[in-house]
DNA sequence: ATTATCTATAGATCTATAGATAATGC
DNA sequence: ATTATCTATAGATCTATAGATAATGC
């Protein structure tokens, strides 16, 4: 683990950190209404009302997780490469992977603020993915290939099926990859 | 509407079904989590109690949902037009569809014996979906298409995201076939 | 007499807050 | 003195059950 060290100086800016990384962590593997407050403090090792205290409420945290992990991927990727990076972070379950995803697939029941915050990640998903293709429908077809990835992320990860779950990231890409290149590119 | 009269006799089978169909339409519309017993009975304009008599528990009762709704499109529709007649189903959101799959959308973040339900319903249609195919990894191929399905409703109704959620049906139906043939029938 | 329905409540959560305590920086 | 942290708890849920009540069928 690469965690800070065990004695933990009264310090507001590394506790909020870990209130974060606790709450990331959490919500991708429970999704938001089965993860609680006392949960994430627990892992990060603090006491719950300092979530409060630095983010005023759960529903708040939840927001700032979700838009942390989302726009890392699409700040740091070439917008050709999106599609193939995001796949294959997806695919690849390995350890230290960015999960963001999973909390938002895993937190589909949840409404308010952090509905606000799913639909503006698609939003730059969608934007990027569109400025591949020059159909007249050009953002269609962009959403069409963010609800695939979104659905692979779904079938693989939540609902385990066999056998895209262990399926070769290489076969998968390669399959997704052709078929999404082909509705991008082809024109309307 | 079409409910049953109000001046409801005592009968167990009615009651029953009552509460099953309140329960798919708020599972639909909140997920799991998000929708509490006494909503469904009062949905159901019977008392809560009974929910407990006739089903066991709310896990039970929203296994039943799940198993009930999937099962029907798949034993009524031929293979070849299992795929086209999902996603119209999905998308035309009039009044009356079966919103048995906003159900399973909306509860991703539950797990126990729902994720069972959910692989189980996953495997039917995909099953279905892998005849379609004769390349050698068909089955994979059934999943992404089946991946693909489900995205399209994440990304649409639970989402809403733009111009998705409000495209019109045949060209979405159009990019998607079309997609999706291809993916099935070109051998591996 | 049987059993569908209702009342009342146990028991277990969970979020959020008010106010006390104690470690730091000047 | 400031403020990061902790204690204790209010207040609001929610599922589930035990036992009472009352409508039906014989």
């Amino acid at each position: 683990m690469t965690e800070e060290p065990q004695v933990r100086r009264r310090d507001a800016a590394a506790t909020r950190a870990a209130l974060l990384d606790a709450a990331a962590a959490l919500f991708a593997e429970r999704g938001f209404d089965r993860t609680t407050v006392r949960d994430i403090a627990k892992l990060a090792g603090v006491n719950q009302a300092l979530l409060f205290r630095y983010f005023g409420s759960k529903d708040a945290l939840f927001e700032e997780v979700l838009a942390r992990g989302g726009r890392e991927q699409i700040a740091t990727t070439p917008p050709d490469e999106l599609l193939g990076t995001a796949l294959r972070s997806m695919l690849e379950s390995d350890t230290g992977r960015d999960r963001t995803l999973d909390a938002y697939l895993r937190s589909t029941g949840h409404d308010s603020a952090a509905a606000a915050v799913r639909r503006q990640l698609g939003e730059e998903y969608a934007k990027v993915l569109a400025t591949l293709s020059d159909a007249d429908d050009a953002e269609l077809r962009a959403d069409l290939v963010l609800a695939w990835l979104l659905g692979i992320g779904l079938v693989r990860d939540i609902t385990g099926k066999e056998p895209l779950a262990s399926a070769d990231p290489d076969d998968v890409c390669r399959l997704v990859l052709g078929a999404a290149r082909t509705l991008l590119e082809r024109s309307g």
